[in-house]
Order: structure tokens, then sequence, then C-alpha cells
DNA sequence: TGTACATCAGTGAACGCGCGTTCACTGATGTAC
DNA sequence: TGTACATCAGTGAACGCGCGTTCACTGATGTAC
């Protein structure tokens, strides 16, 4: 089961290509972007041939829906962590400051996490099931703010906090917010301030 | 200049098809998405050779940048008329309303709009001139309701705004919010409801 | 412990495809005389 | 009004490219005896 590794030969199997190939295709698109992830530059970035994948996928397709489980993965575990270091009473903000900045860190591999999620019916299961995901802890933190609100107001706030984010994500790059950027002492009192003239600094109101 | 076009024979020259491939490259973006987009496919849908479209635009990226002109401009006449037909003290959510409306329903193109949007330093000449412009619509909805909001203030209402709008427009198809658009009544009603959750309904709070 | 063999994860060459772009060309148009 | 010619917007064939995918293969691994 355990190959020996030479320190200069590849073994002829690699162990766990499977895993190698949705790290590389991680890589090129935080990297080149997602024209230059094609599943032969993934294949190359491994270090293994261009058929190789289709032992682990059975087609492109199959690995860019793991590539975003795998995102949705990480951005969840980024999530925990921001809940995990804030005010439990104050914890949306932070949040989705955390969410802002992984979409905006890595555009390409959002993009391909958003058209994953764009699909389905319900959230991907990696940032679905349990409590330690990524929309359990946005959920949490306006549980946190408005105790006496129901189920509806607070699919709503959901909504309103996954949108705003999404938006700001994508636009937080923008050329256009540097001068706002600057005037409000850098990006992420910037990004704040942009949620909080959202008003989602405060209980959401009465429903609608 | 005039040439006379036959009723079943195309001219040999074209007349404007500058223009036409521009309708061509959107109607395919509308109708097939970003990935049937190409520039051999655009020239096909216009009834043209592949070579044709190089005396009208120097490469691919020309004929994209003058879509997604196009796009802004057919978006700020839409956000006009929005703003024309609906009370000048509460504009901003049937703006944006309509905004999230055309994005929604031209994905792919607004993706280009996007795209184009964000490598500028301004928006879009389209966007930007003139009081006819999707922004001036936007700035005029927020200044009419905080007549006392400095500069800062009303930019970073701009900005929550466009963001907020964004990310409504990107993630309003998704189904997951197919539950909570029948239990609000349609999906006009969904918009209007996360927009006041989100809090743009009335006057942006004291500035960050 | 040693050998035969099934299994499986790799290889590398090849396929057909559509792409963006270039090129030498040709047909239509508009203008000068 | 008629003809010669420059201009320009088309054509169609060709280029090289990288892509996704398939195929017959081969080398390594793990297991049964």
């Amino acid at each position: 089961m355990e190959e020996t590794k030479g320190q200069d030969s590849r073994p002829y199997h690699h162990g766990d290509l499977r895993r190698a190939l949705i790290g590389a295709a991680r890589q090129l698109l935080e990297r080149e972007g997602a024209a230059a992830m094609s599943l032969r530059a993934v294949a190359r970035e491994a270090g293994v041939s261009p058929a190789a994948p289709y032992h682990h996928f059975k087609d492109k397709a199959e690995l860019l829906e793991a590539v975003a489980e795998e995102g949705w993965t990480m951005l969840s575990r980024l999530l925990a962590e921001a809940a995990a270091s804030s005010d439990p009473e104050d914890r949306l903000v932070p949040v989705l400051i955390a969410y802002v900045h992984f979409a905006r860190d890595r555009p390409a591999l959002y993009r391909v996490m958003y058209d994953s999620a764009r699909e389905l019916a319900d959230l991907p299961s990696s940032a679905r099931s349990g409590d330690d995901t990524a929309f359990a802890k946005v959920r949490a933190s306006l549980n946190a703010r408005g105790a006496q609100a129901s189920d509806t107001e607070v699919e709503l706030a959901m909504t309103a906090a996954w949108c705003a984010a999404h938006g700001l994500a994508e636009m937080a790059g923008f050329k256009q917010f540097d001068h706002l950027k600057a005037e409000l002492g850098g990006e992420t009192a910037f990004l704040a301030a942009v949620l909080r003239t959202m008003g989602l600094y405060r209980k959401p109101p009465a429903a609608a």
C-alpha cells in the first residue's frame, strides 16, 4: 500500500492522485484563472499524463464539481473560525467579511463554487450538513440578534446576507471604490461600512 | 451609399455589419451562453465569413468590449424608465429591481458587462456621462431620501446599492430561494423583501 | 517466504474538433475626370 | 452621363493551437496458494 518515494524519481503510482488533481485545479484557478484551467493543464500541473485524470473523474465537469465541493469546505472552515473569534452577539459582520475576503482573493475558484451552487436545489453538501458549515454560521449570527424573529424572517435575513456577501465579494476589487477605501481607512473598514450601510449591522426590521 | 437589398439575396456589402455583429454576439450570449459565443459563431449568426469581423474589430476582446458598452446603454435606459415611472421619494427599490431583472434575465450578457466594468477605474462611458445613465438614476434615488447626507455617505450608499443589486441579480435564480419566493408571493415581492431586509428601503444611517 | 496472477493506476500516441487569426483574393461602391 | 480607378468590405481557404477524450499498452501492487 505504501510505496517508497525516492527523492529524485516519482513513483509510477501516485498515491493520492485524486486529491492532487483537485489541488492542482484549485491552484491553477487561483494562479491563472478559469481560462487556464483545462483538464490537460491540471494533469500537467500534477505531473501526470493527460489521460490519468480519467481514472479518478468521469470527465472535466466531475473534477470541477469536486473542486467546488472542496472550496465550500474551505470556506465553511474559515467562516467557522471568524464566528468563533468574535462576539456571539455581533458575529454577522465578521463572518460576512471573512466570506468576502475568501471570495475576493480567489475569484476564479469562487466562481466555480458559485456555478456549482447555482445548479443545486440545496447547498452543496459540504456547506449544508452539520453545524460546522458556512451557512450554519451565518444563520447562528442572525439568530443571535433576532431571537424573536419568525422562520421566514430569518430565512430572508439569510438571503439578504448571502446576496450582500456575494455582491460585495465580486465588486470589492473594483477600482471605482479605491478612493472610498482610502477615505474610510482600508479595505476591511470599507467592507464593514458598506455592510453597515446595508443595515446588516442590526436586527432585521419586521417582516415584509 | 445605399445599396438595393433584394428580398432573397444578401448584398455583398452588409451595410452595418458592425452593429449586426454586436447584436449577434448579444443574442448568442442570451440564447446559448458565454461558451457558445466564439467569434466564428458570431460571424455565422450574422451570416458572414469568419474573417469579416476583422474589418470592424481588432480582435475578439474588442467585440466583447463593444457588446458590454451596448449592454450598459440598454441597462441605463431601463433604469431610467424605472426611475421615471416611480415616486421620486421612493425610487431606489424600483430602480434596483429593474437592475436585478435585467441581469437575471441575461446572465451571460451581464457577466460580460461585469467583466468589462471590473477592469475600469471608472464606469463604462455609456453608464457614466450625462444624467440618463444607470448610475445617475441610482444616485438620484439616494439623494431623494437623504438630502442632508455627506458625499461620502451618498457614495457609500451607492456602493451598497450597487453591490446589493449585483448580489441579488446573480443569486435570484438559485433554486434555494424557490420556497421563499412562493411564500412571499412571487419573484418581485421576494426581491423587494430582500432589499428591505437589507435596509435599503430607508435613509442610510449616519456615516460609519 | 516465493511465485503466479488479477487488478488497477498509470503512459503516450492519436482522434476529431472548434477556435482565433491571417492571407491573398474579389466584388461592390464612390469619385475624378 | 460614362468610364477608369482607388478604396474598402467582403470571401474562403489555410495556419497552428490546445482542447477533451479514447485507446491499447505497461508497470506496480496486493493476494491466493
